[in-house]
Order: C-alpha cells, then structure tokens, then sequence
RNA sequence: UGGGGAGUCGUCCAAUGGCAGGACGGUAGACUCUGGAUCUGCUUAUAGGGGUUCGAAUCCUCUCUCCCCAGCCA
C-alpha cells in the first residue's frame, strides 16, 4: 500500500513543520487545506496537492479541509463540485462530513472590507479597467496613483456599499488595497480585492452583487479555519507579500487572531505525453477530442479511474515524484510503473484473445469438453484458482503465430511446440489460407500427456500461449488507449498542443474473446490479461456484452526487440 | 533593462562543509507454465568562471540559462 513512514524521504515542506513543531509556532497543531475552486475537473496535477495536503496533516496528526474557493460565480458550478468532491473521496482521503466553501465567508470578508476603508488601507476606485491597467505601469516602469487614491474614508465607505447595495453597475468601480503603485512587485500596486458582478451564484444565489478577489479572499480564508501551513503552487510566489500585508492589517485591526497563517509554494506537477492546464483540458473536451473529462485517456482523476487505476498506485507516485520548488516534467513511465506494481499484486488472472485466431486440434475428440486448472494470481496464492474449458477449437492471438519466423522469436509456428497455458503442448502442423493469402486457420495436434501443462518426459517448450475455447468464450469489446499525445511535450516543437494529438491513442477492437468468467463483469474490476496487460470493466458494457479499457500493457520484452529492428 | 523563483544522471527526487545516493527509464544476464513478476550487473549528473577551506553540489563572488508576474481569473 502506501511507502511506510521510515521510508519516506523528507521534502522542504515536511522539514519546515517540523521546525514549525520544534518552535512551537502555531501550538503544535498542522492544519493544512486543499483549495480547488469547482470550475473544472480534477487532474493528476490536484492529485499532488491533494496527497500532500491530505497526507502532511495524516502524518502529523493535524487536519486538512476541503474548501472551494468559490469567489468567481461567473466560473463556478455545482457539476464541477461533486465531481471534485468525487475525486477526493475515490483517491481516499477523509475531510469530515462536509466540505467548506469560501462563500460561507463573504460576510467576514465584507465587514474586513470595510475595516480596512476606515483604517485607511483601502478605496473605491472608479477608473475603468483599461485606465487602471494603463496607470498600473509595466514590469519596468511603475505604476501612477490613480485620481481616486485620496478619496476621504467616508466617501469610500458611502461608494463600498453602495456597491453592495447594487447601486452601481457591473465594473463602475473596484475596492483597492491602498499599498504602493511603484512597487517591484506588480502585485502591491493597490490590487483590487472587491469587484461587482452581478451573477448568481452556485450557493449564495443573488444575495450578493460584489465579490472578492482571489487575492484577498484566500488568506482570509485560510485564517478563519486557523490553517498552519497554506500550500500553494509557485506562480502565487509574488502573491505572498500580500497575503501577509492583508493578514497583518487585519490582524492589527483585532479582526484576526495571531498567529496567522503562512503560505508555503511548490512546483506543480507536469507530465509527458499529456497536458494538464485546465485550459488544454477545456479544449480537448469541448473540440471533442476526447470524449468528456472521465474519457480514459485524460489525466483526470475521472478519467484515471475509469481507466483502471487505482487510488493506491496514484497515491503512491504522488510520493515518488517528490516535492520541490523546481520546474520539472515527470515521465508517464512513473506513473505507468506505479499502476503495474499495485495491480500485479491484485488483480485476478484471465485469459482473453484480442485479434482471435481459430485453431484446430485435430487429434482432440470432437464434441469433447474438459475443464483445466488456472492459478487467479501467481503473486497471491491466497486468491486461489478456478477452472477454464478447453475444447477441439480454440483461439489464440494472431500475434502469437508466424509462419516464417524471424530469430528470436519463439511463439507458434509451423511444425513448432509451445504450451496453452494450463493446458497442453500444441505443435502446429498446417497452416489454412484464404483467398488473398492471409493466414485464417492453424491446424495442430496436441500431446494428451501434457495436460496442465508440463511433459512427463522433461521436455520443454519456449513459449507459452494464452487461449479460449472458441465453443466456450464470450463475446468482448476491449479498447485499446495509448498516450493521448505522441510528443513528450505537446505543442513544444508547433506551438499548437492539438498538432501533437495521438492518431491512434484509442483503438477498439469488436471482436474479442474472453474466457466465459468475463462475460458479465461489474463495471470498474480489473483483471489482468494474461501477457497483455490490465483491463478494466467500462460502464459501457452490457449484459452479456462486456467493454473493457486497457489500463496499461504489461511490460513486453518481444515488442521492445521487434521494435528495435525496425527502427 | 523591475520584482519573485529555480538550475544535480535521459527523467524525478536526495545528499544541509566530509565517499554525489535512490527510484523510474535504458541495457546485459539469471530465473520462469505470463517474453509478466522476481533477482543481479552495467550505464550516465553537480550550468560556467573565480574565490574561501585540509576538504565545496553545499559558503562567497561574477556570469549564463530557464520559469512566474503588468485580470475587475484563480
């Protein structure tokens, strides 16, 4: 399951709670808080953050909230809000029985508002929004006071709410942080903390009609649920001075008690082979590259999860990938590892034949059923064992045949033994045709004294091959995904993410064949294929009809040397 | 040419003045009723220059490169 504790390494965060205990900042306690705001799907990228906010308070025996940072109604909806609610209860984290929002605080945050208006630190601006970007200055030059800077304390309260009061129209006018418009840091030059929008919101509806910024909204957020350790990523670096001026301004203001929250940035995760800004995602769902934010091949958390993966081996690369402040891109051959690791350990053993090939033992009576002997899972012995019907026809992969084979293959070919996998030894003996020359039918004997599988006379075989009886098997549909993107890094050479989408990232394939234990899975079992890979049971099938996604391919030593001679 | 960050194997993360280590990947082999799993070997890195020091990835200094910031988004 999860690495134990001696094993983790340590990271800049773990070390500074550590210090913050030994130093007694905040009492001991570690209270931490993961901070979506619900205008999209969950990525792998959250899943980071939630694993680190999540896991630092399980591991030092503090807490983590679930708070969404609904301050923008324009964005937000109720759809994205289950949804993530969904995604961090599957990956098994617990934030008690509610989640909090950032709206239940727009009554706090209004009255801190005005606290600020009379303490000086803040004004109703009425320049427009092209003015004020014009009067913010450049990265190099600074910015100029804007003509509403001296509004006395009365005017400025008067205009704040009257803005509240709706008596303003959408963009008349912004509260400010007064701070210092020629400030390094963009960020201080009198932000806008307060904006009208007249939008209803998901939980509030129309109560309000102002809203606050981001900026100002989260670190009051955090104070109010007396967070420790505010865990961001580096882009809100620059955003830090603020979040501490604003918390001390009010803190002096006796509105909030000390000590007062602290916010700490890391580098978030990026991946190859796909992307993970929620503005790309938007993109491929509503071009309909994919089919919706839980398609198989998206990096979402849905989209994970109806692949096959499971919270464990998600969890777990969340640990291996490490935290720092550096920009990095994890290879997809981490997370793949991951997935393998854990579902080789669980998942149950099946056979299925994806491209089916028909055989013939001409020797096995015919109409004659037996039923073989199959191990559920050589990593577990505790998963037992079931039987598997074998019969005069049977299927096997294309793949696993060929008539001219090349050196370092050792599959089926003419005049060739190999082992049906819990079964017996076969030799190939012809080779059936059609028209144009395609290989239809294999024609083979079998040795009745090798059942289960092994020679009473020590021979051995180099391979051995996965099978169903053709009389026997089920129908299957299985989809075969491949990365989303052929580049490691979309858009790198183009400039355009879209021009590096995968032709062949998803392949169906109808007319598989599965043994009859599959036919009526419950959607979301996994099971690993023998010599394939992992595949996992799609909402999609029906009864008696069973769609399975591949999760990931078991690792193949033969495609890796077939692919090398090619290239 | 403002402000804020960051540079260590192909990739990700360690080493906090004392043998540059782990994982993934790659590669070679052992083993195997999954060309899976498991086991073993190998491979490759401190951005560059100067300095301090018995000793520098680590401290100082200069340089270079990369990322973020000019929303009434978060």
């Amino acid at each position: 399951m999860t690495t134990p504790e001696a094993a983790r390494p340590s990271h800049f965060i773990r070390e500074m709670i550590t210090r913050d205990i030994e130093t007694n900042k905040y009492g001991r306690r570690v209270h931490t808080r993961f901070p979506p705001e619900p205008n999209g799907y969950l990525h792998i990228g959250h899943a980071k953050s939630i694993c680190l906010n999540f896991g630092l308070a399980e591991e030092f025996g503090g807490k983590c909230n679930l708070r969404f940072d609904d301050t923008n109604p324009e964005k937000e909806e109720q759809e994205y809000v289950d949804s993530i609610i969904d995604s961090v209860r599957w990956l098994g984290f617990d934030f008690g029985a509610a989640p909090l929002y950032a709206s239940d605080y727009f009554g706090f945050m209004y009255q801190a508002a005005e606290y600020l208006i009379s303490a000086g630190h803040a004004y109703v601006d009425s320049q427009t929004a092209d003015e004020m970007r014009e009067n913010r200055g450049t990265l190099t030059a600074p910015g100029k006071d804007s003509p509403y800077r001296g509004r006395s304390v009365d005017e400025n309260l008067r205009l704040f709410r009257e803005m509240r009061d709706g008596r303003h129209p959408d963009g008349a006018m912004v509260l400010r942080a007064k701070i210092d418009m020629a400030s390094g840091n963009i960020n201080m030059r009198d932000p806008a903390v307060y904006r009208i929008k007249r939008a209803e919101h998901h939980r509030t509806g129309n109560t309000w009609c102002i809203y606050p910024m981001y900026t100002y909204a989260h670190p009051i957020e955090d104070a109010i649920e007396k967070i420790t350790h505010s865990v961001c990523t580096l882009e809100f670096e620059d955003q830090r001075p603020f979040y501490d001026w604003l918390l001390e301004r009010l803190a002096e203001g006796g509105l909030l008690e000390r000590p007062l929250p602290q916010q700490i940035e890391f580098a978030r995760l990026n991946m190859s082979h796909t992307v993970l800004s929620k503005r790309k995602l938007i993109t491929l769902v509503g071009q309909g590259h994919v089919r919706g934010w839980d398609d198989p091949r998206m990096p979402t958390i849905a989209g994970f999860r109806r692949r096959g993966y499971t919270p464990a081996a998600i969890r777990n690369f969340c640990e291996r990938i490490g935290l720092a402040k550096r920009d990095s891109v994890v290879e997809m051959a981490l997370l793949e590892f991951c997935i393998r690791e854990d579902l080789n350990l669980r998942a149950p053993r099946k056979m299925a034949v994806l491209r089916p090939l028909r055989v013939v033992i001409e020797n096995y009576p015919e109409g004659q059923t037996e039923e073989l002997n199959a191990v559920n899972n050589p990593e577990d012995p505790g998963m037992g064992s079931r039987k598997v019907p074998f019969s005069r026809v049977i299927y096997i992969e294309q793949d696993d045949f060929r008539e001219d084979p090349p050196k370092q293959f050792f599959r089926l070919a003419p005049g060739r033994e190999v082992r049906l996998r819990y079964a017996y030894f076969i030799t190939c003996t012809r080779v059936v045709k059609n028209d144009r020359q395609e290989v239809v039918e294999l024609r083979c004997t079998y040795d009745p004294a090798t059942r289960g599988g092994d020679s009473p006379d020590g021979r051995k075989v180099k391979a051995t091959l996965h099978w169903v009886s053709a009389d026997h098997a089920a129908g299957a549909e299985v989809r075969l995904y491949d990365h989303l993107f052929r580049t490691p890094e979309p858009g790198a050479g183009t400039g355009n993410f879209l021009e590096d989408l995968n032709p062949g990232s998803l392949e169906t394939l109808g007319q598989c064949y599965v043994e009859p234990s599959l036919r009526d899975g419950m959607p979301g079992s996994t099971f690993q294929f023998e010599r394939l890979g992992y595949f996992c049971v799609d909402a999609d099938s029906s009864t008696g009809r069973p769609v399975f996604n591949r999760t990931v391919t078991l690792k193949d030593t033969w495609a890796k040397i077939e692919k090398g001679k090619k290239g």
